[in-house]
RNA sequence: GCGGACGUGGCGGAACGGUAGACGCAUGGGACUUAAAAUCCCUUGGGAGCAAUCCCGUGAGGGUUCGAAUCCCUCCGUCCGCACCA
């Protein structure tokens, strides 16, 4: 090579990348050895649901993980960075449905395609442990998982409600009611219940709750999410009597979960859930009740369906009698807004200090009466209109309890009400206590069944002698039959001639296969597990290599699986642990949520959404305006949305790739936006970068042409002091900030330092100081190596440029020279109250009342301060100075 | 509806309770070029002033503090989750 030419070259990323890629792979560098003795490190991505391409969601979030397991593999750690696929689930039913491709050959396709899309992005992933849940050799093991968890009460059958599409006479996922109609047929959707498996995920309530404390490494909103999720409370079981006269025959009284009992004389009705058993005996007496219950069913299952739903009430005419006064009868109503699956699906109505029992209230004419008075409000005129009042205050119109405050009053029910008895009821011998003190979690357990094809089966038989029988662990795994037809709609598993007939392993009689397969929550709930030892064919984990690995230091994925994911995993360690497969409880020590990509959306005038590479961008002055970049037609700019295929506003991450590369893609989806925010995919932003990326390389050309001195100069002048510093500093920030995740200001310091080079490097020609020509050269493999894990490709490309022979991505992190960061002076604002006026250079040593005395000596500060001596003075060591005159 | 977050120049954003606007993008001006592209240099929150400098500014309104984008209260707007989407 001319030695001149190369800096005049531009990079060409396209054929360095392939080139560098290829490489990497030969060398098998980014394969972890479990023997490997060096301190582990495992950093995780939420691995993808093969749908067909990958998305710029996955090149930021993968992105992310890449930086972080490159710069701790050269930081000296035996760094663990696998990658699977999370293969199960709907989509594959539905393009099997639609385009008459078998899920199998359709999902194992996508995966082929988006391997290859993620290879091209240069991730240092060890692709030897690489897997799909799909996979029988995966799903085997979660099967053998199944039976352990049964056969250690972790398992439970359940009655749950699904939506029902009368039509298609099949289930439907909440995503598939749209305004509680099926999606495809139209039909409204019914509520029916399902004989169904559940994970006992409400044994860990209170663990699960308790353990949040201590993932200190957690984003502290996902800790509060989760809390709230599982929402423990604290109250009391009251056993209302009811009156005999109006009940149906056999029921006695009604049970109600409540955490306000202080509030028992403001109760003006009862309220329970369709399907509570009293609401049912009821209706078989009165078909009015019967049909309004059937309504309530329409709603779908959706929580947040039933809860914007209109609030509606019938009374069913049985009355409840007050645990205080036995003259006092509450109606009894069925209300669509309980729910069976929180307490005991009834409560007692207090409309002043409950803002849904007042809607209920006032909209059935039942009335208000305030208990509890707020601070400041007067007794005897305070009032309830559309308002509850839930906060704290003194009792009134409560009898024995007015004048205490809301905690006594609870105290003192819950003390009278444990005190006092109701006779026995059936087989029970001893009367029971009106009402006991209860702690309740709002967490269900986790339902696991679905009547679909693409999952993995439950390994389960039906026997109608022996019951439930689980499948012999010699027989798994059971595996999906794959000739099978989705021309109707229903699960194929269940209408397959021949699959679910079996003989029972018990008896030998003939019985069934559980045609139901597991929640794709289940797959994505160990996966990190098996990633430390994919290769043990006969468990689904090695304890020995899996305790050595886990947990994950760092996981990193959406926000949109801060609840459900996260919690499903940290359960499923628990049971793991429980059957020694594992030997923690938590499996992610370090979790980081990204946030969305999203682009601008755009609409042709007649209404359709058009792509963004379809639309040329004008910019005159200060307006912007698009137009059809094939016809100039033009174009209406809407507003910023998350990337969707329905808006059209994505953005093909290989057409990026092809046209800039992946360093440059890397780059950009670094810049700019903190990575837990949204960050916003622009044109102009992916030049920009794709600029830096033509820079760095000119910048690192430009210094490999200067020679410097073989040994280091013994002393350094200014301008090679200031190289020297800037380099330093960079490697100070940058490396912080990489260890907190904050790529943003990763990237800002590295254009810092750059800049800084240029300067330095300023009009210098060939002929430079030996001193400089050191430190430029000590500063370009520093920044080589400081981007390194950003733009890997570049970097490879700037080492070897350096005449360097060996790989960077095999290269130690830079040492710190930490003497470099330290002034002998700093440079302190001065502020006369609270405005800055000025600033004053002091030693960094100088102690506060030098540095007062310097500052009332500035002009400034004399002017100020116009003759008058300040009141105080305030110095913040190293920070600043404030004259409060 | 319930739970959680976010809101700073033309734009993305930076800022242990301590100089608001680092860094990038875009804009305007200039250099180089026959020209364009690329590259390099300068400018850029708003207002007043020849200038030094001053005033106003972090969604809105209050509060705490010597000092608030940051902490507290109320309101407005946007986004995420709600148990069968993954």
């Amino acid at each position: 090579m001319n030695t001149e030419s190369h800096k005049h070259d531009r990079y060409n990323a396209r054929q360095a990348e392939a080139r560098w890629q290829k490489i990497w792979a030969e060398r098998g560098i980014f394969a972890t050895r479990n023997d490997d003795p060096r301190p582990k490190y495992y950093v995780l991505e939420m691995f993808p649901y093969p749908s067909g391409r990958i998305h710029m969601g996955h090149v930021r979030n993968y992105t992310m993980g890449d930086v972080l397991a490159r710069y701790m593999r050269a930081k000296g750690y035996n760094v663990l960075h696998p990658m699977g696929w999370d293969a199960f689930g709907m989509p594959a039913e539905n393009a099997a449905m639609d385009r008459k491709v078998h899920p199998k050959s359709w999902t194992y396709d996508n995966i082929a395609t988006m391997k290859k899309q993620l290879q091209s992005m240069g991730l240092s992933l060890d692709w030897t442990r690489e897997f799909a849940t799909c996979d029988p050799g995966y799903y085997k093991h979660q099967q053998k998982m199944f039976i352990d968890f049964l056969k250690a009460g972790l398992v439970a059958r359940e009655y749950r409600k699904v939506n029902w599409d009368p039509v298609d006479q099949t289930v439907l996922a909440n995503e598939q009611v749209i305004d509680g109609r099926g999606w495809r047929s139209g039909a409204p959707v019914e509520q029916r219940e399902l004989h169904q498996w559940v994970f006992k995920i409400s044994d860990y309530s209170q663990e699960l709750l308790d353990a949040l404390d201590r993932l200190d490494r957690w984003p502290e909103k996902v800790r509060l999410m989760q809390r709230n999720w599982i929402g423990r409370s604290e109250g009391l079981l009251i056993r209302f009597a009811l009156d005999p006269a109006t009940a149906p025959g056999g029921q006695t009284e009604l049970e109600v979960f409540t955490t306000r009992h202080d509030t028992l004389f403001g109760a003006r009705f009862m309220a329970i859930a369709p399907d509570h058993p009293l609401a049912q005996a009821q209706a078989k007496r009165d078909p009015r009740l019967a049909a309004f219950i059937a309504d309530c069913k329409r709603i779908g299952t959706a929580q947040a369906a039933i809860d914007t739903a209109e609030k509606m009430g019938f009374d069913t005419g049985i009355k409840a009698i007050h645990p205080f006064d036995g003259e006092w009868k509450l109606p009894v109503y069925v209300a669509n807004f309980i729910l069976m699956e929180y307490g005991t699906g009834a409560i007692f109505g207090c409309p002043a200090h409950d803002q849904r029992d007042l809607d209920f209230a006032n909209k059935y004419g039942l009335g208000n009466t305030p208990v509890v008075c707020p601070p400041g409000q007067e007794a005897t005129t305070f009032a309830i209109t559309d308002i509850a009042y839930d906060g704290d205050g003194t009792m009134i119109n409560s009898r024995f309890l007015d004048g205490m405050t809301v905690a006594q009053a609870k105290e003192e029910v819950a003390r009278r009400l444990e005190g006092a008895r109701r006779p026995p009821r059936g087989a029970e011998t001893a009367p029971r206590p009106v009402a006991e003190r209860r702690i309740n979690y709002r967490l269900r357990d986790w339902g696991i069944s679905r009547q679909r094809y693409w999952g993995c089966p439950i390994p389960i038989i039906h026997c109608e002698r022996c019951g439930i029988v689980p499948v012999p662990e010699k027989d798994l795994p059971v595996t999906l039959p794959e000739d099978v037809t989705f021309d109707k709609p229903g699960n194929p598993l269940d209408r397959h001639p021949t699959w679910k007939h079996v003989a029972c392993p018990q008896c030998g009689n003939p019985a069934r296969r559980e045609t139901d397969t597991m929640d794709t929550f289940v797959d994505s709930s160990w996966y990190f597990a098996r990633f430390t030892d994919p290769w043990n064919e006969e468990a689904p984990t090695t304890p020995a290599i899996a305790n050595a690995w886990m947990p994950v230091n760092q996981y990193i994925g959406g926000i949109e699986h801060a609840i459900l994911h996260l919690l499903y995993s940290r359960f499923f360690t628990r049971a793991m642990r429980k059957c020694g497969h594992i030997g923690m409880d938590e499996p992610f020590d370090g979790l980081f949520t990204q946030g969305m990509v999203v682009h601008e959306t755009y609409r042709a005038k007649n209404g359709e959404w058009v792509e963004p590479a379809a639309v040329r961008i004008e910019v005159d002055g200060e307006r912007r305006r698009a137009v059809l970049a094939a016809t100039g037609e033009p174009i209406d700019i809407g507003p910023i949305e998350k990337m969707s295929k329905s808006k059209k506003n994505t953005v093909d991450p290989d057409d990026i790739i092809a046209a800039y590369g992946a360093d440059t893609a890397r780059w950009f989806m670094l810049s700019d936006s903190p990575p837990d925010r949204d960050v916003i995919w622009t044109e102009e932003g992916v030049q920009g970068a794709w600029r830096f990326v033509q820079r760095l390389w000119r910048l690192i050309g430009v210094i490999a042409d200067i020679q410097p001195p073989a040994a280091p100069p013994p002393a350094f002048a200014d301008r090679a002091l200031a190289v020297r510093k800037a380099a330093h500093r960079a490697l100070a920030h940058v490396s912080e900030d990489i260890e907190k995740l904050r790529f943003n200001r990763c990237v800002a310091h590295i254009y810092e330092f750059a800049n800084a080079l240029s300067d330095a490097i300023g009009s210098t020609a060939t002929t430079v100081a030996p001193d400089l020509a050191w430190a430029l050269r000590e500063a370009a493999d520093i920044l080589v190596r400081l981007f390194h894990p950003m733009m890997p490709h570049l970097a490879e490309e700037c080492w070897a440029a350096l005449g360097h022979s060996t790989l960077v991505a095999a290269e130690a992190w830079p040492t710190l020279e930490p003497q470099l960061l330290v002034e002998a002076d700093i440079t302190l604002p001065v502020q006369v109250n609270g405005k800055k006026r000025a600033d004053v250079v002091v030693p960094r040593s100088a102690p506060p009342a030098e540095i007062e005395a310097a500052v009332l000596a500035l002009d400034a500060v004399k002017k100020a301060l116009a003759g008058r001596s300040p009141k105080k003075v305030i110095v913040v060591p190293q920070r600043i100075v404030n004259v409060v005159a």
